[in-house]
DNA sequence: ATGTTCTACCTTTTT
DNA sequence: GGTAGAACAT
C-alpha cells in the first residue's frame, strides 16, 4: 500500500510519550531493522507501538502482522497492550510464541507435514520418558548413553535444524546417538506426537519444501516482528527467513520487513542453543540498513545503571551500547559479606524489615540467586521472620505428577495410540498390572508394529485380562463422553481413573487432590475466560462466522491457501478444527501453567536470575556472589561461559530500580557439605564509587537467629579496588579470631593436626599464589588440602609436600 | 505386585 | 540436603 500523506508523528497520540530513539524505531519505513534495546529502555512499548502504528496508518492489515515472542506471558502482554491502544481484532494477527505459532501452522498444514490432525505435543518430561522407553526397547546401555544426554543431543540437533541424516558422525558414539535419534523420530511419528523442537523443525521444513505455501505466507506477512532476538537459535532464525522473501529477490520487491528487537548483553540462554550471533547474521544477510539503539533507561538510578554498564564492559564482542538514565544517583549499591549462608539470609531479612518500615511493598523486594538450591536458606529465614514470600520456578501446574497423570488419561481418550500416556497410567493408580504384563504387551506390539492399545487383544492369560479391562474402561469413557463438555469429560475421567481416590488415601495426597480439582477450573477458564484459549484453539465457528477466510486474489495471495485468521487454524482443506479436549491438551503442553497460585498476597519475590529476566523491582538482593556459584563453576572455565555468567549478572543488576544489595558468604552449605568460596570476581568489575561495603557491627556468628543488627552498619571500605579478592588484606581469618576462638561457630571444619592449615584459611603457595582452603582431609603424611587458587583454580595438595603459608 | 530403604544425582531452562 | 530411581524385602 502506498502513502499519499507524509506521516506526522506528533499528530498521533501513539507516539506522544516516546523519546526520540523510540519514536524513530516505531516510525521506521517498511524495511528490515534491528533495534538494540537495552534493559529498561521500553522495548515492549516500542514493539507494540510499532504494530499499532503500522495498523493505524493503514500500512498493513491485522492479517499482515507476524509477531513472535518466546514466552506466552510476553505474547499476552503484547496483545493486551495492543488492544488497549487500538480498537482492533487482535485475533486476526499472528502474535504468539515460536512454538505456539508453529503449532498453529502445523495444525493447518498437518497433511503437508505428515502429521495426524490431532497430533499431541510432548513436553520435556514426556520427551525424556519416550527416550527412556526407546532405549529400553533397543537394549541401549544407559551407562554409556544416558537418556538425559540423548535428549540433549536430539534437541540440540533439532535446534540446529538437523535430521539424523544431516548429522556428521565423527565417532562411534555419535553414530550410535544418531541411530537412536532416527529411531526416536520413528517412534514419535508412529505415535503421532511431536516434541518442542519438532514443532519448529517440522514447520520449517514444510515452508522450505513447499514453494506455494512459503510464497503465500511471504506475501501475507508484510511485517515480521521478533522479540528477544538474541535468544533465537539457528532453527528459529532459519524459520524467520522462510517467512521473509529470499534476499535474492531484493528487499523492496519482497515487500516484507523484519523488525528484530534484542539485546546482546542480555543473552543468557546460549547453553540452550540460543545464538547471539544471529543478530550479526541478520544485519549481514538481510542487509539491514536501520539499526537503532535504545539506550535511555527508565528503570534504575545511576549507581545501579553505572554498575551494570561497567560490569558488562568487561565482555568482548559486544555490539556496543551504554545505558543512561535521568534518575539521580540514588542510593549506593550495598555489599555485604556474611560469615555463613545463614547469616547472609538473616541479614537480608533484617534489611527487608527495614525496607518494609520505609513502606516498600514486599512485592517490590526480590531475592535473586544463581541456582535454585540457594532459595532454601532464604526461605527458612523469611519463614522464621514471618515474612510472606513467593518462590518462582520449580514445578508448574501442568508439570505436576498428578496433573500429568490426569492429562495422560485425557490424551488416551483423544488418541488411544499414545504409548507414552498409555504406559504412564496403565498401572496408575495400581491395578495389578506389573512389569511382566507390560513387557508382554510391549513384545506383542513390537512384533505386530502396532500401538500398545491395539496389542491388548493379542495378549493372553491373566495379563491380557487385566490390561483388557483397563483398555475397555477407557473405551467406555470415550464413548460416554461423546458430545460432553470439557468439564464433564474431565470430571468423568477423574472419577473413573481412580486418581482422586488414590491420592485421598495417601497421607500427603491432599495437595494433589486439590490440584486435580483445580484442573477442572483450568479447563473452565480455558473455555470461557480465554474464549477457548488464545493460542490454542479457534473460536467456535459460528461465533465469528468465518473460520476460514479465503485470501483475496487481488492482494497476490494464493486463493487456495487459508488466511488462517484463527489462532488455531482449522485444517487447510477440510476446515476441520480440534475438539475442545484436544485443544485443551495442546494448551496444557504449550503453556505449562503458572507456578503457584498463591498470588494476591503482598510477598517477597524469590527467583533465579534467569527467571527474573524481563521483570523489575524497587529493591533487589543478589545473593551468593561467590566464585563457583556466580560465576558458576561449570561455566567459569572458558571465556564464553564466563561472559554468559557476566551477562547473567548484568541482567540481575538491571532488575533493580532504586536499591541494589549484593552479598556473599564465607561459608555455604551446598550438597550437604560446607564450602568455602572466594567472593565473586564480578565485585572487581563494579565501579567502586557506586558501592558501599557494609561491615557487621559485631561478630555475626554469635548465635543463629540473633545475628545482624538491623541495618546499623559501619561504612568500612575494604582493600584497593581491582586487586584479586585473595590479594586484598585477608580479613576473613582475622575476622574469625576477633571473637570466636572456635572459628566459624557450628560450621567449624575438621582441624588438621600438625599443620595449621584449616578450611577457610587464605593461604599462599609458591607456585600457585593465593587461594582459599576449601577442605582438609586425612592426617599426618596423608593429609591433603583442597585449595581454590585465585589464578589456578581448585587443586588438591598433599600437605606433606606442598608448602602452604597461611596469610593473616 | 507393591511398599520400603538405599544410593547416586545435583546450573540456568521462556517452549 | 533433598529427590528420584533402583534394589530389596514383603
Amino acid at each position: 500500500m502506498l502513502f499519499e500523506d507524509p506521516i506526522v508523528p506528533s499528530s498521533s497520540p501513539l507516539i506522544a510519550g516516546l523519546n526520540a530513539e523510540q519514536a524513530s524505531a516505531v516510525l521506521l519505513p517498511a524495511e528490515h531493522a534491528l533495534i538494540l534495546a537495552g534493559a529498561g529502555s521500553g522495548k515492549t512499548r516500542v514493539l507494540t507501538t510499532r504494530i499499532a502504528w503500522l495498523l493505524q496508518s493503514g500500512q498493513v492489515s491485522p492479517g499482515g502482522i507476524l509477531a513472535v515472542t518466546f514466552t506466552n506471558k510476553a505474547a499476552r502482554e503484547m496483545m493486551t497492550r495492543l488492544s488497549a491502544m487500538l480498537p482492533i481484532n487482535v485475533r486476526g494477527m499472528w502474535i504468539g510464541t515460536f512454538h505456539g505459532l508453529c503449532n498453529r501452522f502445523l495444525r493447518a498444514h498437518h497433511k503437508l507435514a505428515s502429521l495426524p490432525a490431532t497430533f499431541q505435543i510432548l513436553d520435556t518430561q514426556d520427551q525424556l520418558s519416550a527416550i527412556k522407553r526407546l532405549c529400553k526397547q533397543f537394549n541401549v546401555d544407559d551407562e554409556r548413553y544416558p537418556p538425559k544426554q540423548l535428549q540433549y543431543f536430539i534437541s540440540g540437533c533439532k535446534e540446529d535444524g538437523q535430521r539424523p541424516q544431516d548429522v556428521v558422525a565423527r565417532d562411534e558414539e555419535t553414530r550410535k546417538k544418531i541411530e537412536l535419534y532416527a529411531l526416536y523420530e520413528e517412534q514419535c511419528q508412529r505415535e503421532g506426537v511431536v516434541d518442542f523442537g519438532e514443532l519448529m523443525l517440522r514447520s520449517y521444513e514444510v515452508l522450505r519444501d513447499n514453494d506455494p505455501v512459503r510464497e503465500h505466507y511471504q506475501r501475507r506477512f508484510r511485517h515480521i516482528l521478533i522479540d528477544e532476538f538474541q535468544d533465537t537459535n539457528r532453527l528459529q532464525y532459519a524459520w524467520i527467513k522462510m517467512f521473509s522473501a529470499p534476499p535474492l529477490e531484493g528487499l523492496s520487491s519482497s515487500g516484507n520487513a523484519v523488525f528484530a528487537v534484542g539485546d546482546d548483553d542480555q543473552s543468557i540462554y546460549a547453553f540452550r542453543g540460543a545464538r547471539v550471533g544471529n543478530m550479526a547474521d541478520f544485519v549481514r544477510e538481510f542487509q539491514v540498513r536501520h539499526q537503532i539503539k535504545l539506550e535511555q533507561n527508565y528503570r534504575s538510578v545511576s549507581n545501579i545503571l553505572d554498575s551494570a554498564n561497567q560490569l558488562i564492559s568487561h565482555n568482548t564482542h559486544r555490539l556496543g551500547k551504554n545505558l543512561r538514565t535521568d534518575a539521580g544517583a540514588g542510593e549506593p549499591v550495598r555489599v555485604y559479606e556474611a560469615v555463613s549462608d545463614f547469616a547472609e539470609a538473616q541479614w537480608m531479612v533484617d534489611e527487608m524489615k527495614q525496607l518494609a518500615r520505609e513502606d516498600v511493598p514486599r512485592s517490590e523486594m526480590a531475592v535473586l540467586y544463581r541456582s535454585n538450591a540457594q532459595s532454601r536458606v532464604v526461605e527458612t529465614a523469611l519463614f522464621n521472620a514471618g515474612m510472606p514470600y513467593r518462590v518462582y520456578g520449580g514445578l508448574r501446574f501442568f508439570e505436576r505428577a498428578e496433573i500429568k497423570h490426569a492429562l495422560a488419561y485425557l490424551r488416551l481418550l483423544e488418541n488411544p495410540h499414545d504409548d507414552t500416556s498409555f504406559l504412564r497410567v496403565v498401572n496408575f493408580p495400581p491395578r495389578g498390572i506389573g512389569a511382566r504384563s507390560i513387557e508382554q504387551l510391549q513384545d506383542v506390539a513390537r512384533a505386530s508394529g502396532c500401538s500398545l492399545h491395539d496389542a491388548v487383544s493379542a495378549v493372553t492369560g491373566r495379563a491380557g485380562v487385566a490390561i483388557g479391562a483397563f483398555v475397555a474402561k477407557l473405551d467406555v469413557v470415550r464413548e460416554q463422553t461423546e458430545g460432553s463438555t470439557l468439564r464433564e469429560i474431565i470430571e468423568l475421567v477423574l472419577e473413573h481413573s481412580g486418581l482422586i481416590e488414590h491420592y485421598r488415601a495417601e497421607r500427603e495426597g491432599q495437595d494433589r487432590v486439590e490440584n486435580l480439582e483445580e484442573l477442572v477450573n483450568a479447563a473452565e477458564s480455558f473455555v470461557s475466560v480465554e474464549g477457548f484459549g488464545r493460542d490454542a484453539v479457534a473460536l467456535p465457528v459460528d461465533e465469528l462466522g468465518k473460520p476460514l477466510t479465503q485470501s483475496p486474489a487481488s492482494q497476490g495471495l494464493d486463493p487456495n491457501l487459508p488466511v488462517l485468521d484463527e489462532p488455531l487454524a482449522p485444517d487447510a482443506e477440510t476446515g476441520e478444527t480440534l475438539s475442545p479436549l484436544a485443544a485443551f491438551l495442546t494448551h496444557a503442553a504449550l503453556e505449562s501453567g503458572d507456578n503457584q497460585a498463591q498470588a494476591g498476597q503482598d510477598a517477597v519475590q524469590l527467583m533465579t536470575v534467569h527467571a527474573a529476566k524481563g521483570l523489575e523491582f524497587d529493591c533487589v538482593f543478589i545473593t551468593g556472589m561467590e566464585e563457583g556459584l556466580f560465576p558458576h563453576e561449570n561455566s567459569m572455565s572458558d571465556r564464553e561461559g564466563l561472559e554468559e555468567e557476566r551477562r547473567l549478572m548484568y541482567v540481575a543488576i538491571t532488575r533493580a530500580r532504586k536499591r541494589l544489595y549484593l552479598s556473599h558468604s564465607q561459608t555455604r552449605m551446598l550438597h550437604g557439605q560446607t564450602r568455602y568460596n572466594l567472593k565473586s570476581r564480578f565485585f572487581d568489575e563494579l565501579p567502586e564509587a557506586c558501592l558501599k561495603w557494609l561491615t557487621p557491627p559485631q561478630p555475626a556468628w554469635a548465635a543463629p537467629g540473633g545475628m545482624g543488627g538491623g541495618g546499623q552498619w559501619q561504612n568500612g571500605r575494604r582493600g584497593g579496588f581491582g586487586a584479586p579478592a585473595a590479594l586484598q588484606p585477608a580479613w576473613s581469618p582475622g575476622f574469625k579470631e576477633r571473637g570466636d576462638p572456635k572459628g566459624l561457630g557450628q560450621a567449624e571444619p575438621e582441624p588438621d593436626r600438625g599443620t595449621e592449615i584449616r578450611a577457610g584459611l587464605t593461604v599462599f603457595h609458591n607456585k600457585f599464589g593465593e587461594g582459599k582452603v576449601l577442605a582438609v582431609e586425612g592426617a599426618g603424611a596423608d593429609a591433603r588440602a583442597q585449595v581454590n587458587f585465585t589464578r589456578h583454580g581448585t587443586k588438591w595438595l598433599a600437605l606433606s609436600v606442598a608448602k602452604l603459608t597461611p596469610i593473616t
